[in-house]
DNA sequence: TGCACATTGTCTAAACATTAGACACACTTG
DNA sequence: CAAGTGTGTCTAATGTTTAGACAATGTGCA
């Protein structure tokens, strides 16, 4: 048994009673909602461990646009909570947009019960994770390098740190 | 005229001079290979831009594991460059499965021009993006807190410092 | 070639941050 | 209530960062 809550979403009952059940067994809490109007308010309120978004809302419009801005107003007020997407119009360039907006993952109707749990429970723990400030660090200064091609004055203006500070790091 | 060099991987010598025609007017140089193999090599030797790889080489075989393996070897190798894939058989999973295994975009065959000039560009543009390291810290800093519910004993401890500088680092 | 300019490696001394350890206090939970 | 845990606060030692300076080394270009 995971912990955690896992907020659903989802305009068609039917879903989200089958999604319940689904996850019922594997999840602490499974929260629902037939609209993402009180999305934030139920977020805040209910802290889950993850979301699942479906993007279509409007009736007669299934271009996802709905969604999509869901996923960003939730992602934008609650970034480290992983949103996975699900919808029926599977699209390429839709679930490209949807993971360059932050989504943690998106998963196409009809779903597979073992791999809608998979990815949640994926989705959790990755965004569990929280690496040593140093590492993150010393990551970031190689980035910062490599764009400026070793130029340590650039790199370390870029990263707002002095030159000797920076020639320190890279040092140790 | 943008800065710098594209290599693109494509096994198809016709795709290869379509694409290469399509950004010699935008890019500095653009590099070609028809087969992945001394990617890494060449990479070390270009320091491209960004990559544009294609997921199909072998005759037959066009579940893309093989543009996977090589998006994941390059990635290693070489995290600060972006790679753009590209498919003739777009696949909503492929395409996520990839985005989670570092590429940068995903365009499907036949693309159009201009969409794959925006792309090359926003993926250099984003690649580039260096922040502070003051400001990435506290950013790092928020999500351990609130994996850890507040709590700032265990939180320091996830951050590999003392609970008193992360007292410190949230007063300022 | 040689000049101008930017960058590096190195140093200093002052300011600042981090650390372990200590302590009273508040808070959960059995 | 008593044990356990976390908070806010302090100290003194240690380590890091800073601006500024300097000679040496590269780099672009006329």
């Amino acid at each position: 048994m995971k912990h955690g809550t896992i907020l659903v979403i989802d305009d068609n009952p039917a879903i989200l009673t089958a999604v319940k059940i689904c996850l019922g067994g594997i999840f602490e809490k499974v929260v629902t909602l037939t609209s993402p109007d009180k999305a934030l308010t139920t977020i805040a309120q209910e802290n889950p461990a993850a979301i699942l978004l479906d993007m279509n809302f409007t009736l007669g419009v299934n271009s996802g646009q709905e969604g999509m801005m869901w996923l960003s107003a939730i992602h934008r007020k609650f970034p480290d909570i992983p949103i996975v997407l699900i919808t029926a119009y599977a699209d390429v360039k839709l679930a490209v947009r949807a993971l360059k907006n932050g989504a943690a993952d998106f998963v196409s109707k009809p779903w597979d019960n073992d791999e809608l749990i998979r990815v949640l429970k994926d989705a959790i723990d990755k965004a569990g994770e929280v690496i040593p400030l140093e590492q993150l660090e010393s990551e970031h200064v190689r980035k910062a390098l490599s764009k400026c091609d070793g130029n340590m004055k650039r790199a370390a203006d870029l990263l707002g740190i002095s030159r000797q500070t920076l020639y320190n790091k890279i040092k140790n």
